[in-house]
DNA sequence: AATGAATGAGTCTTCATTCAT
DNA sequence: GATGAATGAAGACTCATTCAT
């Protein structure tokens, strides 16, 4: 008796879910340089299983940006002081990059793989661009109330977007201080106080 | 007549560094990935040639990585306070950051690019590792004498040096951004400031 | 459904025999200059296929050595005079020259193919050496009871072993004249032979 | 004031002589694997030069197997026995073999070097089968008048051609042995020698 | 649906040959 | 006449992708 469609369409999800896992892991380590082999001895499949899945490892590695960049998704109604909604932002783009660095990881890899004029790269710099518009609409709106640092709004972002990348990839280069020495929230956000709002730590 | 030995010496230092070059810019946008016809068209040079002054494309990479982990060389004496020690490393590093990041790239390739056991990365890893400890002894003698900023040394290690990585990568990931709005060694210096000691910058 | 194992073994040792075949022909005509082009063709596989199954065209040559080192084995206990033992030992090697030339031509290839350090040349010029003591021994011992002719012992092993190689060449050299005019062992053998025992042959 | 047109001529002619030297030697070694590169480094010149004297690699083995193929030049009118003839030509091919095994070893090169069609191979073979014309027919001069050993002349060709060969080659692979044990011409002659015509030699 | 053997196009690398000096 | 730097085409090798089972 043949399987009911729902089983096939059950295992038919397991078995993508698989295979991206095992792209991710590999991907995220090795880049686009990871080969097909690679990739479906990490997800223990064959690898004419992947093809079955994705039409080509373009295509795989796609579904894998297409993954990270939604992944990144923005809280979409903050509310709140600009202060309180760029540190909700923050916070949150925090999170993502220490405990799940390899959505991140994968997402920067398209700067790095990819020959220059790509569709993937396109929209990853626009979405890049997007988070920096935010990001700058609320530093400079937090800087006319006084709740966030002076300071040209473009170099914030910029050092500030250099600052998360940066985090991203430090799994990747030293996982064992990723994991033991992440820096708190706290200390990321101080770029952004202002001196009189800085928090004193714990020595 | 043929060339003076002088003269053929001239030639082939030229070449090499001309093929280095080539190979510098093309690794650092695309890694171990750029072929090496890539790197002979960057250079204007045959592939054969390529060839003649470097055994194979690992070898090349591996002359690039020698350079990079020696181009960060680290300020032989700093005298002075902590703080103006740091500042100088800091500032230091910032510089090379802003004004030839591919240098920084490179070594940045070699966590991206390689297999887990080579001999390159245990270099690379190295070298960090003592940029970090130079940098950790600073901050702890710092907050000694409150020129420095509270909170846990090895957080406040890592989240900088996330930081400057991030900035090396600025270059590939948005150039435009990077070469118009690098952050002033201001700003980036904030995270490491105690409150009372930071400067108001410009509005 | 996949092949199952069994099958797949088969299949794989089919092919590897297969290539392995075509390489020896192959080797045998051209040596090391060969090009895995021509394996492959000969083979009627793709030159990926061949990759497969050897990591490289030195690993492919390096097989067929080891085959050829091990197809020269010699009998393991020859009983009889020293004549007997003797006439034994070279009939042997006679039959492997005129029948299945390509093993012994393989073997000798390394003594032009490769240059002077390999360890595939060492090898072989210790088996050459082994099937030389074993001979002079023989002729020694053959000599004291007059049954074999007079004359310096390592001469003759020289003489005797020059021809053989010789022998093993000719189907290169003139594959016509091989098949057709190859000597009777009885003719080989009279270098070895004492005046009064040599055989009158038909005229 | 310039060279005469005489110590012009010296000069080239020396160089060429260099250079074919050089060929000679790295070509008996390593066949037509050998690189220009190594000719050019035995025989003390710049690659260049070779290419002065030389159109091509095969030019210049092409000059080579000419020379080889004079070398082997037979005694034009021999007079005498036939068995005195046949001794004649056989301690003639001998001695080359002995002293300059080069020669011959250059000579058997054309059949493992060259892909099956070459016209060198063509005149190769067809001074092979010259000399083969010659021995036979004296073989068989001197079997009729009983001073030669009886046995089909064309297995006693096909043998002592074999022969003759593998000597050349000895050099090439026990070249300590080649001199050492190098077979006098009598032993070589016994496969020639009727039994009773065998000379005792000293035990 | 799944496997893994097989293919072929693309890359690295070597080397005969040319060329500027 | 001579050199050795430079080129380009040919050959080794890898790997994304296809295919028979």
């Amino acid at each position: 008796m043949p399987r009911t469609e729902a089983a096939n369409q059950r295992v038919r999800d397991e078995q993508r879910t698989r295979i991206l896992n095992g792209a991710r892991a590999v991907f995220a380590r090795r880049g686009l340089a990871a080969t097909m082999a690679e990739v479906a001895a990490e997800a223990r499949v064959s690898q004419g299983l992947a093809y079955r899945y994705f039409a080509s490892k373009d295509d795989l590695y796609r579904a894998l940006m297409r993954e990270a960049l939604q992944s990144s998704v923005l809280p979409e109604s903050m509310s709140g002081s600009p202060a309180a909604r760029l540190e909700l932002l923050v916070s949150g783009m925090l999170e993502v990059r220490r405990d799940h660095p390899e959505f991140v990881q994968i997402f920067y890899r398209v700067f790095s793989d990819l020959p220059a004029q790509s569709d993937l790269l396109d929209a990853a710099r626009k979405r890049v661009d997007m988070v920096m518009k935010l990001m700058r609409s609320l530093i400079v709106e937090g800087q006319a109330t006084g709740e966030v640092a002076s300071g040209d709004p473009d170099q914030l972002v910029t050092a500030f977007f250099a600052y998360l990348d940066g985090l991203s990839r430090l799994a990747l280069i030293d996982p064992d201080r990723s994991r033991k020495h992440f820096p708190d929230t706290e200390i990321v956000l101080r770029m952004l106080r202002p001196p009189e709002k800085q928090k004193r730590s714990r020595r």
